[in-house]
DNA sequence: AAACTCTATGCAAAGGTTTGCATAGAGCAC
DNA sequence: GTGCTCTATGCAAACCTTTGCATAGAGTTT
């Protein structure tokens, strides 16, 4: 950033006049004589001017922008969320900073402190999986600094939120299979300090014995991360079990998937042999053979609802003592990997 | 932004000394007096005190600050490069600000307007697909601000540019199956304007020329969109021919597991009937049945390198006249959907 | 005692823009 | 001619931080 950028001291001197007249003009400032008006606009045009928002950053004490911290964007979920705080922030004045923490609490660390030290005026966050102490957070609001959680909850932490009831679409898919004659029910969850990959967890158990099955802890295992790759492993396990299952709810499509892929290795058909139901409703999960059943999520919604909540809070500026909690319903979406 | 965050004249009142003085502290100035740094550290710390970036970039003329301007980022293309660049520019002193045009030329003017005026210090770039001129990216390089361009082309531009070679690609793939035998080989292709998709449709129609193979108007099919559901009317367009194609290449994967789609729903056999090859290699693409045939692309590499150059040159601020074109060789990855 | 040197810290300007208050000068009334 | 009012513009401070140059005061030398 080279001084080869016109300010409006350089247009001052060029029309012998003070900045602050400059600056008026503008604005079109009332108290203006119309000649000094023109004069610096069109030398404003020619010179194309573009105002230095630092300087006017500094100046208000608002840097126009929003932060927005994200584990990840690879997976259709947080980037189609992005997409919707996009589209309704784009149509206002502020401007987005997408920060991804890459699962990392530390790396959450450094970026609330980036955003703090850049004079952020608002945040929209969804937590690493890494993360239990929402202490960063905490100070962000400390700073005057309002934040809006979405998706992922941070139990504890007073703020806006903006999530999916991850329970409620757990326990319906299952009691969709066992409705569907499933009597061995597996579980590929996530992590467990995560919000919503507990819920699911959650929804699955109570499910199971509200529908009085057995719950078996060989059924339920761990995927250590979100990937098609790591389902693999997981899904091998649960299919040379003694018992294997006759139904799996993976806790997400990408895993679901995997789970598909492993069975028509070992020649099991779906769903007949195994049912099988993730969650996200990935777009391409209706490609695959069998299409996939899955749990849908207003992710568009969840990315509107949590900008709009941001900004009429940094537009009113009224430190409400009330926060929001909004709770998206999911969707059970029934294919063909369910009977 | 309220005042609530503590500044340097708050230290310096509290300590009785001046605001130079605790600058100086805090940077561990050799000539101030060991106490005098020790009181200004330990209330530093005691106040949490966040230097504040805005007063530093306008005395600086230096935000710190990249903007990645991007189409989309909800397909994994885009955004495992936007992985790519945050890996590399997350360890610099860097701070990312991620930019959608929505395929909009006129939103891509705004973002250029708005990046110029928070005085960012360099741009990486891929273009929306409505974008033919590209004065706008020539402003930001008049600015002094670097422009590094990745993925699309766009040419004439004096830039930077990191590229795939689309056109091999398509060629490789076109070659490949007429080598395995088929002879009337459709393309379901994207924005003529585009250079990736530009050179995508070149590379099939030369690898038809070079063997000799007939080049059938009605067997190149544009797709209006890069989605699934982009696909699926354009690829029934061709099976409804009198001469429908016994392949088809197409210009990425979601048009190509569109395609896979229709044939299956007009009991074809894949790729007894009909072999199918697309071009990205999504994460999922390996999970279809068949699974897919497709071109790979270091999409995480094009962010790498894009970001290092990008950083290199605000590095070393040498204005040199030479710019670097890199162009990635894609891999023709062969999986079941085609013969 | 006076002059000189050195240390530790402060002043003031800079970066760019905005705006409350001040004021020069034109125009009008007496 | 003088005094008053109004218009159009300018001054200066503010926002926060940095740093070149200045300087007060302690210590040393003559």
């Amino acid at each position: 950033m080279k001084k080869n950028r016109v300010t409006i001291t350089d247009i001052a001197r060029e029309l012998n006049i003070s900045p602050s007249t400059v600056s008026r003009a503008l604005k079109d400032h009332p108290a203006l004589k119309r000649e000094t008006k023109d004069a610096v606009k069109a030398l404003a045009e020619k010179w194309d001017y573009q105002p230095n928002l630092l300087a006017l950053s500094l100046l208000n004490r608002k840097s126009n922008t929003i932060g927005v911290i994200v584990p990840e964007i690879t997976s259709h979920f947080f980037s189609a969320i992005i997409t919707g705080i996009q589209d309704v922030v784009g149509k206002s004045d502020y401007n987005i900073m997408i920060c991804l923490s890459n699962e990392s609490y530390e790396e959450e660390l450094i970026l609330v402190k980036k955003l703090l030290n850049m004079q952020i005026d608002g945040v929209l966050v969804s937590p690493s999986s890494e993360t239990d102490d929402f202490d960063h957070f905490r100070k962000l609001q400390k700073n005057g600094i309002p934040v809006v959680v979405f998706d992922r909850d941070c139990p504890g932490l007073e703020a806006d939120k903006v999530l999916v009831d991850d329970y409620s679409g757990a326990f319906q898919a299952v009691e969709y299979l066992i409705d569907r004659g499933c009597k061995n029910i597996a579980h590929l969850g996530g992590p467990l300090n995560l919000s919503t990959t507990g819920h699911r967890l959650n929804g699955y158990l109570d499910a199971l014995r509200k529908n009085n099955m057995p719950i078996r802890r060989e059924h339920i295992v761990h995927v250590p991360g979100f990937s098609h790759k790591d389902g693999i492993k997981p899904a091998k396990k649960l299919f040379q079990l003694d018992n294997p299952p006759d139904a799996i709810f993976a806790m997400n499509d990408n895993i679901a998937i995997s789970a598909m892929h492993v069975a028509k290795k070992m020649g099991l058909k779906i769903p007949e042999e195994i049912s099988i139901l993730g969650f996200d409703d990935e777009p391409h999960s209706s490609f695959f053979t069998p299409t996939l059943s899955t749990v849908w999520q207003p992710v568009y919604s969840i990315g509107m609802l949590s900008a709009r909540i941001l900004l009429s809070h940094l537009k009113n500026k009224d430190n409400q003592l009330k926060f929001r909690k909004e709770i998206f319903k999911p969707e059970l979406v029934i294919r063909n990997s369910s009977k």
